[in-house]
DNA sequence: TTTGTTTGTAACCATTCTGTTAAATAAAAG
DNA sequence: CTTTTATTTAACAGAATGGTTACAAACAAA
């Protein structure tokens, strides 16, 4: 048994992979919303939101503020930063085509991976 | 006949939400892999491995180099570039909010994006 | 051609999503 | 206290996912 789980959350990916959810936080990049704005916006019904919301929440993407009955939701980013930090390796495979080589350069310092191909600020 | 349900339009965000596959792609940053070498390296059968590469193939995330009957896999990181692409209006969120300030500062330093609750109907 | 090696596909099964409708919870309003 | 408003939770159906074993396909070697 390998056992080679968990490299990192794995509610991160699952609460992203779904394109509602996507959505969902594509929505809330305007800013705050309320539950029934949310689920104003989308197809489905409300609970099916609610719990979309549910799992992003959970997933530490999106941050709840209560006022009297009604919830409101906004992007928690840091959950994404996650998914970043897995992504940072592999931009060194298209690291050339990227404006903001900065973290790349960071990273490439401390491991040294393979062939440094030529990258230039 | 019997509809290869298994393999369809699979979008890039289904495929790296499972960890298996994500770690496949994380072996594949050492560099070019054989199917059983990939195989050996997981707790799972060698036919649930082919469809995990299935997937990442096609989802654009490996290629694929026959030789003989051998079938090896390499990185194909345009794919992930798709998710960094997504990824790029919420990395200006939690950039600004609290990580690593100083490559903010210096990368962005005026925009200084604190959003407060727009509420845009 | 026959055999052995390597790999993918088919069929099956258990578990996990995702969506629906109905009921429950919570707070304001009347 | 009862009703209205806002939203989540419960229960369930149907589809998708991921794992297994058995089989087929492709190719090299004998």
């Amino acid at each position: 048994m390998v056992t080679n789980k968990a490299i990192l959350n794995r509610s991160t990916f699952d609460a992203i992979a779904d394109p509602t959810r996507r959505a969902i936080l594509d929505q809330l990049m305007g800013g705050e919303l309320g539950a029934g704005e949310i689920a104003e916006r989308f197809p489905v019904s409300r609970p099916a939101i609610a719990r979309h919301v549910g799992v992003l929440k959970k997933a530490g993407l999106l941050r709840e503020r209560r006022d009297a009955q009604k919830r409101f939701y906004s992007l928690e980013p840091r959950g994404l930063a996650e998914v970043d930090r897995w992504l940072q390796p592999y931009r060194l495979y298209w690291a050339a085509r990227l404006t903001d080589l900065k973290t790349i350069v960071e990273e490439r310092a401390k491991t040294r991976t393979e062939n440094p191909a030529g990258d230039k600020k």
